[in-house]
DNA sequence: TATGAATGAGCGTTCATTCAT
DNA sequence: TATGAATGAACGCTCATTCAT
């Protein structure tokens, strides 16, 4: 019993390994560029090992996202429990997936490519779906708040919450991938840190009740599904 | 006379051919996914006959980037030359940076790409360098239009241009790549286009001088810098 | 225990089933003319599978240089200790030279090839020089022979023993060469065998001290070294 | 008709420019190593020209050895037709022979080729005998004077004269191979000259009637059409 | 006659995956 | 369970040859 509870612990701990070295390489080199001898050698295991617990390169990237998600959403719902103001938290939100993100590249690498059209061609569309399923429930988690604070009058009737959800998190994705990068080229390291602030200050205040529309303002003109 | 001007003229046409492929092929499938193959049957023309034009795989995609570049920043002046208040013609020129990469994704990714690092892999530091100046020159293209309106009294003394302009980029690359996904997954594609006339309209509602600062903002206490 | 030892005992096996297909190949269709795909097919073994024991093809061919010299020498040391009189040990070597290289003919001409400039191309230096080496020392045993029948008297006090040496170590090269033809065009398969014969009988009599030197020698009119 | 025959010449002209060219360019990287490409530069017209003068890749290589051949033969010929004794008509051709290779090393190469395993299996049966036939005659040209000096008995009347001749033809082809090295390794550039002098010494001293023959001869024990 | 664009078979090499041990 | 040898399809690229102009 004792055997094949340790059996069982071994089992998970060297699930575990392979998918930490899986993230550190998926990370560095994208999907595509990632061979799974590079994996097997960073384990210290035989590529015909990892077949053992993951049925492909596919299932050890799908589950090396998972993993990843996972992680983000313990620190993001701690940070949405925070006690304060609802500016405070969905500030704190934002933050806390900042946060995160620089302390952990690599998942934030490989969660943000499974939304590059490119290196989903490689997943299927259960991969697919089950990572943007959780991505959604964050985003629907955030909504929520901004849905509170348009019923008590701190943001504006008109006010999209899951748009602002989504473009929260957008933005901030792209501004950490800037923040990632050995030579960002465009912007110092240290004036990054004053934008994360910004940007996110930027976002607040312009969902606040008491501004006035913006001048100008196109009328659906445009449509993303005219694309090819 | 005329005949060799002919020559010269369907020569380069054949290459503006082959540049469309691959633009196309390596838009939907990056660097690495490409094949020659492919690009080579979307051409109708043999993949030795690439090799007479391009000496690698990687000169073409070097000169695809080139090529699509100029193009992209001919349309982003133009807007910032329209008439109208200066709200106006900010949005006119956010506008233009989402319906040209909508229009022309191929030529979006490889900007994009430039800011990836995984991808940089493949490029060369010149080409990289290139193309970070030809950003930074339309990010101080629209922070010239900020500090206007900072000195009009129509912004915020304390905002800062360059990361206004910088955020809104960032943020509208981010939009438009989940536009592009086939399978958006976390947003309807009718929703996206509501969603980009809102996140610029939160921008700049963000920016006005007329604003109270958000409640509990955090004062550094995070660092890009400490990255590994 | 000894089913690592099997293991280890089986891949030097498979490495060694790998050389030999190739040496038979490369020695058939040279370098350049020599397919990765041909070698593995003649060991019945996938392509891939090559590439688990050698890194690429010019490394192949190294280990097939080095595999075959040492073979080589041995044959020629045996020869040289044989008993009889210097004549007769002059010619075993002589023939031993002749017979290795008619049963491997591969490496025959892999040591040829290390005297033959377009050839050199594709062998590093270092291997070139440690082959030129191994030759050196072949020719610098026989020519001890030499020196001794000189000094007894045997051989002509005017006749340079390295010369000799290298004159029918280089004669009974280009002989061999002609042998290995499928189509020697020439000569006849069997007169071959004659003129192995005779001509080391040429070059022994020719080196007799009871000789009178040969009419109309010319007085170093032509010299090597006008070559551009 | 004047025309015509500039017409001719012309065309007769750039027939030998390409042929120059095609030498050069085999005799440096062999048959395989060559490019159509790399010839059309050289004589400065295009791919497709050249195939209006060659049917093929394998049919300029013929021309190029055809021409090497004829050029070779006036030489040998005049050596051949010079007064002096028997020996010294011997010892002319030889050294002919050698003169004209260090000189024109792009001919001598692109002929010893042609006598090369790897070489000849990209040539039809046709080529190779056609050239072999050319050699064969002068070496039957020589046979002549060795039959000469047999009936005349300056020579053993043992001796094969065919043998002879092929003896010394490909002693001398050996020598100059070494001596057109860059790095001969194994001889120095300046001995390399007395050696051509004290090997058709040897031959000619050992082919004398007066000379005993060498001790421990074998008997055909070894042959030739023993391999595979 | 001369061109050079175009071809396509074939090259050396890589890598996700399988399977006997 | 763990291995690592083996596979074979596919990759980027080359080059002798053809053919419309």
């Amino acid at each position: 019993m004792s055997t094949l509870a340790r059996r069982e612990r071994e089992k998970r701990q060297r699930r575990n390994e392979i998918l930490e070295a899986a993230e550190a390489v998926f990370s560095e080199k994208g999907f595509k560029g990632t061979t799974m001898q590079e994996i097997s050698e960073r384990v210290e295991l035989s590529k015909g090992t990892i077949y053992l617990y993951f049925k492909s390169k596919e299932e050890l990237y799908l589950s090396v996202c998972v993993k990843g998600v996972a992680e983000f959403g313990e620190d993001l719902e701690a940070a949405a429990r925070k006690a304060g103001s609802l500016e405070e938290i969905i500030r704190a939100v934002y933050m806390a997936y900042i946060d995160h993100s620089l302390e952990k590249p690599a998942i934030f690498r490989v969660l943000r490519d499974t939304f590059i059209e490119q290196v989903r061609q490689n997943l299927s569309p259960a991969t697919i779906e089950e990572i943007s399923g959780i991505i959604r429930s964050w985003l629907e988690l955030e909504s929520g708040l901004i849905e509170e604070g348009i019923a008590r009058g701190v943001f504006r009737r008109d006010l999209d919450p899951y748009g602002f959800s989504l473009t929260a998190w957008r933005m901030s994705t792209a501004l950490i991938e800037l923040a990632l990068l050995k030579e960002p080229g465009v912007a110092e390291r240290g004036d990054l840190d004053r934008y994360f602030e910004q940007s996110i200050e930027l976002l607040i205040r312009g969902a606040r009740a008491d501004t006035k529309p913006a001048a100008g303002g196109r009328q659906g003109k445009r449509s993303t599904s005219s694309r090819p």
